[in-house]
DNA sequence: TTACATACATACATCATGTATGTATCGTGG
DNA sequence: CCACGATACATACATGATGTATGTATGTAA
């Protein structure tokens, strides 16, 4: 059987992203020696070596895949929605789900930043995660659903609000009560949001 | 000039820690081998592996020194206020200007959580940063400021909602006006805790 | 002062990364 | 179709970092 060289790429690539993904969320970055990735993956060093400068161009793949399954799954949600209000309300739910899984919290919550450093580590988050929370909220002020104002960076600081509420949950002893806690403490801040009060 | 065990190890120790703490601030903890620490500090290896059971447990030692000062300063600043709501204020301003210093960013922010784990990360903010701020919204639950609830969850979210506003503004092109939006952003979660809106 | 514990230095074993080099497979112009 | 270049990969090696084992000096207490 004759494989094309783009084949040959694409599956090597893929099984070494594939390979790194799960050992990357099971052990974090740098427990994890290439020379296992690449066992796993049925090839050699040689291979890794090829196709990415080094390790952590391989664990950047690996979360911006990771990234960008989670935020297909989140405009899946607000897709499915019959209007923008109650699509915000299940994406919350859908996040803090998502957020909750060990791929997630260890690859892209933990590793990322150090490992990619902050400012590589917030491009990608931008073009992903934040960017779809940066349309919603745009979405949102269109619609006059929320007041005119600027969201970018109130879209950072609510994520960031949303991603710790998913760690707290995950590592709660009571988790159901927990989430409700946090989602409380949330929908504080969406109601001012929805509704400033009166300038002072 | 006859010096005790005691002094000797503190010397040390102190030593190893401050040599540490420049050098993992300026260039994160991965980049930095415990050969450069131990001639900055002017011992050896032996030393550090006498002191301390592996690199991280310096490292730890570094985070917990930084987070120390750091509460401390907070403190500070809420002692000197006449009272709770101003000294919030206060306290808010300065988390802002202490959370911009790379020192903090690179340590205790993004190498932490990655080195040490999430969860022994957590354990140590949950003595520090956090439970100072716990303690404060305490207070102001005590004092009527805001109304009654459970304040754990809460200080988590807007911790992380403070940390990543310092982050924005310590990377903006244009600090100043994007602390003001931060500013916004913020005060609208925390007219929300302040004065909940009726039950829907 | 003798015997032990503590503080540190030196030397070494292990292991991970990245590079250099060699080989097989693929694509392509003649 | 075949010869040549390029691409995909494997093997071998050089480097550097961590942690441990061992040796030595200094303090401490009987």
């Amino acid at each position: 059987m004759r494989r094309s060289q783009h084949d040959r790429s694409s599956s090597t690539r893929s099984a070494l992203t594939t390979a790194a993904r799960a050992l990357f969320a099971a052990r974090g970055y740098h427990a994890v020696p290439a020379d296992e990735i690449v066992r796993a993956a049925g090839v050699t060093r040689g291979a890794l070596y090829h196709h990415y400068a080094d390790k952590q161009a391989l664990f950047r793949d690996v979360v911006v895949e990771i990234e960008t399954e989670f935020t297909a799954e989140i405009d899946a949600v607000l897709g499915d929605a019959p209007d923008l209000a109650t699509g915000m309300v299940g994406a919350l739910g859908a996040f803090l789900d998502i957020c909750a899984r060990p791929e997630i919290r260890q690859v892209v919550l933990t590793d990322a930043p150090a490992v990619l450093g902050w400012n590589e580590w917030r491009a990608i988050e931008a073009e992903h995660g934040l960017g779809t929370l940066v349309d919603m909220l745009t979405r949102a002020v269109d619609e006059g659903l929320i007041a005119p104002q600027p969201v970018d960076v109130l879209a950072r600081l609510v994520l960031s609000a949303l991603i710790e509420a998913a760690l707290v949950i995950a590592s709660a002893e009571d988790p159901a009560s927990t989430r409700a806690e946090a989602e409380h403490a949330l929908g504080l801040w969406f109601a001012g949001i929805l509704a400033p009060p009166p300038e002072a």
